[in-house]
DNA sequence: CACACTCTTGAAACCGATTTCAGGTTGTGC
DNA sequence: GCACAACCTGAAATCGGTTTCAAGAGTGTG
């Protein structure tokens, strides 16, 4: 028998013989109650499966228990995760994620941020934006961003994507690679140009030139970056992509023009999508790990939600070495 | 200079010389208000930067402006199209999606539908669930299911799968295969079942063995699925996927064992994810067009929220033409 | 035994909108 | 000129919680 609406917090009250304020202290844990009417109140509460209703909570409060994430569109398979990994943190403090898609378009962003302020999210969290910190001029809530430049009062979750840029083109270096290609974007976050700063790096303390063709982060811009790359450089032998679906359609063009991986070029990707270990060849490749960036994020937004500062350790990328870099002797040894 | 707080409507009342039932008659156009009183308040809320409070306002009407979206965690590249369909048309009438990861388990599923609950959302997406229609008991707001089982008072957008997997089936038995594997699932939604379904149909009606293996609907359940059906049916020349993971999985497996596709072995896939068109070979699939399935879902649910019957218009499933079956002669012409 | 202090409790104000109701004004038809 | 409808408007109730304030009960101390 499901009790029907007037399910308010004076029915419960009525019921159990105290006040309203009562129940809401029961409900609340902030003051002290005496052991019979809290069992009354809870009782009560049980038979009439109550539960307060969120408007008017949210109201007398003046707080929303959510807390906004902008998330860039590009890329499903690569915020996933980390939404997941968010969702589940503030699901504990119940709490409720808002995403809200910028698609890299600041306007856009701007309209997503101004939704979160009417919304009245109590803390914002940015995973990616085109805008940077102009963005957060009308944000008076705590913020904490995934992989942008930090500004004051601004927490942000940094890993090295130099050093991985630098780690993964030393790789290819010390596999006896000197005329490498960097496939970067002037499209996506910050990240993408600290893995080419990285990539730089490598290149000129190897006494090598930086090559860098840019694609836009997706299967095609990898395919075009690969043909662009070798038409200019007919020497390249090994490509470092600034993601994995970019790897991905750089190996596309290298099987659709008979280049055998890793045989006639080398390949590294970034992220370790999961797509990545069953290519072929399966891929090198830098793992981000998502979903624990995802809960570190949400830690962090906790902290701040309880008045406290979040700590942000930093994580590891580490080189996933699969096959798409030749190991097996000297370079482009084409056996056709 | 922003104006601070003390944004209430009675602020504006006060400074436009109208009584708050004013203002709310300007906000919300319910009824008729002379044009001199309508300038001055909108002069008011345009000087005070004035945004009401959706607080005040979901307790005020009782209803919440939000729909919850119950989708089934894996595989955040097919659900990411299709949320972004459904966000954009709730963007238009200023509600706000709120999705919820069932996780492809009953429990959780409950879960999340009891969170919706207590959000008080206005109506509920199913984009696939475990449970099936006894997720829905409790459930009071109009649901709209992508592909479930129709049940009274539950709105559902079908796509044939049944007959899409007939399609492929027959595709590949159009082009000479006889020996053809179907690599499904007892996970996922129902559209699964109904592919398989629409295979052995095509079987049947052309007096052929239907063989079927199951996989997890991931990179690894493909791969698995190919070594199985090969090992148990040695002369088998294609394989039906009842999704691109798995057939990308698939693919692996037959590259690592020196089985050229679509030479040796002709391979369908299932959803046209963005990946499809740069394996190697290019995957011939069936494609799911998300985005606008996600549109037609979103108005579905605007339908309902305004009271009014929701039409749902079938999507054609289209076969998607490219490499991964053999065309050129006889089956099986191993050439090396 | 008086006083101070702590602890529990209920009454009532409050959060900020919407909506009902009734009053006043203007307009229409006969 | 009158009855009546249509229209615009403000006062006040309402949504369902939280929180302040003060009162009353109980405890401990000198």
């Amino acid at each position: 028998m499901k009790p029907v609406s007037s399910q308010t917090i004076h029915e419960v009250a009525r019921r159990a013989s105290v006040s309203p304020a009562t129940v809401s202290r029961v409900l609340n844990g902030t003051v002290r109650v005496s052991v019979e009417k809290r069992q009354a109140v809870l009782e009560v509460i049980r038979q009439l499966e109550y539960t307060p209703s969120p408007f008017a909570r949210n109201l007398s409060t003046g707080r929303s228990r959510s807390v906004g994430i902008l998330v860039p569109d590009f890329g499903g398979a690569y915020y996933w995760p980390i939404l997941a990994g968010i969702a589940e943190q503030l699901e504990e403090i119940d709490y409720l994620g808002i995403p809200g898609i910028g698609q890299w378009n600041s306007k856009r962003e701007f309209e997503v941020v101004e939704f979160f302020n009417a919304q009245k999210v109590e803390a914002l969290l940015v995973l990616g934006s085109k805008t940077g910190s102009a963005l957060l001029k009308n944000v008076r809530v705590p913020v904490v961003t995934l992989g942008g430049s930090a500004s004051q009062g601004v927490y942000t979750l940094n890993l090295n994507h130099e050093q991985a840029g630098f780690n993964a083109t030393k790789y290819l270096i010390d596999h006896g690679h000197s005329r490498i290609v960097h496939i970067s974007s002037e499209h996506g976050a910050n990240d993408i140009r600290q893995r080419a700063k990285g990539y730089r790096r490598a290149m000129r303390e190897a006494n090598l030139e930086p090559l860098v063709v840019n694609g836009n982060l997706l299967e095609d811009g990898g395919y075009q970056g690969a043909r662009v790359a070798l038409e200019r450089w007919s020497d390249t032998t090994a490509l470092f992509a600034s993601d994995d679906l970019m790897a991905f359609g750089a190996l596309h063009y290298a099987a659709k023009h008979g280049l055998r991986v890793p045989n006639d070029l080398s390949l590294i990707g970034f992220d370790d999508i999961s797509m990545a270990a069953y290519m072929n060849p399966p891929l090198t490749t830098i793992r981000q790990p998502l979903e624990e960036m995802g809960a570190l994020l949400g830690r962090a937004v906790r902290k701040l939600l309880e008045g406290r500062t979040p700590e942000l350790p930093s994580l590891e990328l580490r080189l996933i070495e699969r096959a798409s870099v030749y190991k097996g002797g000297e370079i482009n040894a084409k056996s056709v």
